[in-house]
This record gives structure tokens, sequence and C-alpha cells, in this order.
DNA sequence: GCTATCTGTATCAGAATTTGATATATCAAC
DNA sequence: GTTGATATATCAAATTCTGATACAGATAGC
């Protein structure tokens, strides 16, 4: 198991890459669209740095290609990724990550303190 | 004003470099062993990494040079920073989108719900 | 006094990442 | 059949990050 404390801190972008992967099997494009949904456009996925991720993770291990899913079969050019139990575990630990930084961020005041 | 939005997302060192000004005008040093001890030692601030985004949150405005603080006029190379309320409003924006962030990753159970 | 280590600021070259453009092709709608 | 959205992929240039180096004042131990 390559050792995930070495690739801590995640980038943003990466971050969102592989939280987009956590509830199902995605396609780069659907990925893209999903960051940017879900950052309200605050994190931007080029092209560029989309499959410069993917090639990354890919080869650390942390994604992999996922069978196409039966129900669309119709589109031949997507390719299909799923996180890695390796993935898993890293993405669990940037989210803990970000927790702990936000708890921080509180208790400097720079959020107000938790209703 | 600089546009904090064309600012964000922050990288997790320049982050945790603010954050280390929220409460208080540091130098570069202390930044450095404020930033590493409260992550950890997860985020690692090199020289590099510590003068560089100075160098840069200095020239967008985001912090500024503090007036030397009484108590430690010991040392004579010791130069302090603080925030501007530029970077005080950038800090507390990033903070926002980490929590928005931690609150995605428990939607899709990639943290456990929250007690 | 001498020396080692820690503190402190700063820069630099090389590595890695990110940006933005470009290329190519399929698909869906009209 | 033409347009625009979808989809993957690469590339050069810009930016950022890493790790080393440099220099010097402070501190602690011997």
């Amino acid at each position: 198991m390559t050792d995930p404390a070495r690739h801590l801190p995640l980038s943003p972008a990466v971050f969102h890459l592989l939280l987009a992967l956590a509830d199902g099997d995605r396609h780069g494009y659907a990925i893209m669209r999903d960051v940017e949904a879900r950052t309200d456009g605050v994190v931007k996925m080029g092209p560029g740095m989309l499959y410069g991720s993917i090639k990354r993770l890919l080869a650390d291990g942390f994604i992999e290609d996922a069978p196409r899913r039966a129900h669309d079969a119709t589109d031949e050019r997507r390719r299909y990724y799923r996180l890695t139990p390796d993935g898993r575990e890293l993405l669990r630990r940037e989210a803990a990550r970000l927790e702990a930084a936000v708890g921080l961020a509180r208790s400097r005041r720079v959020l107000p303190r938790k209703a």
C-alpha cells in the first residue's frame, strides 16, 4: 500500500475529483461537471487539470478503470473510473484534515462558533 | 479591493499561513512553526514555500508588514506580518469553502455523520 | 572562549503542477 | 448536414512547490 501520508495534503482539485467518485463511478467529463457544480464554480476543472490528475491518480493506484456501466453503453467514448480502497482511505484522511482545519478556523474566530 | 474570488481556492499552505496570522501578528519563522505544529506536520512549510507565499500575499495586499512588537525587541532579525482586512475576508471565505467541502464529504459518507 | 544547534530571513535551480489552448471525434437536436 | 454540447487527450507556458544553499544572530553546553 502506497503510504497515504506522503500524498497529503491534497490540492483542492484532486480532493474534489476523488470526492466525485465517492458515491459511484464516473467518467472524466462527468467528474468535471460534478466538481464545478458542487463547488459553485470555485474549483475549476479544465481538461488539463482533469486528465493530468487522473493520470497521476491512476499511476499511484488511488483510482482505477471501472467496467462500463450497462445503462449507458450508448456512448462509446466514455471511460469510467472508480476509487480503489487506497483512494477511499486517502480521501477520508484528507476530509479529516479539512475538518480539523475548519475547527482551527473556528477556534481562531475566522468562522463563527458552530450553532 | 482585489477580487477575492479570483484567488480561491487557496493552497493548503497559504490557508494555514493566513490562519497563523488570524489571532495575532507573527514573524515568518513563527508562522512556519505554527503551521507544522497545528497540522501535526502534515502541512510542511519549507523556507521556499514560506517566503515565496509571503511575497505573493504582500504583493496582493492580503498581508502587510506589522510594527515590531514591544515585548520582543530582543531579536532584530524578525519581520512581523499581519492580516489586512482583505486577507481576513479571503481567509474567511476559504474557511467557508472548506466547511462546505467537509459537508460534501459527509453527505457522500466519506466522513461519519456528525455526532 | 569555543562550538554546535536553533532561530531567522532570503534566494535559487529544478521539479511538479496548473492553466489555457488546441486537437479530434462522437452525440443529440434541429 | 450543421450546430453545439459532450468527451478524451495532449501540449507549451506560466505558476507553484520542493529542497538545497547561504548567511548570520541567538542560545546552550562544555
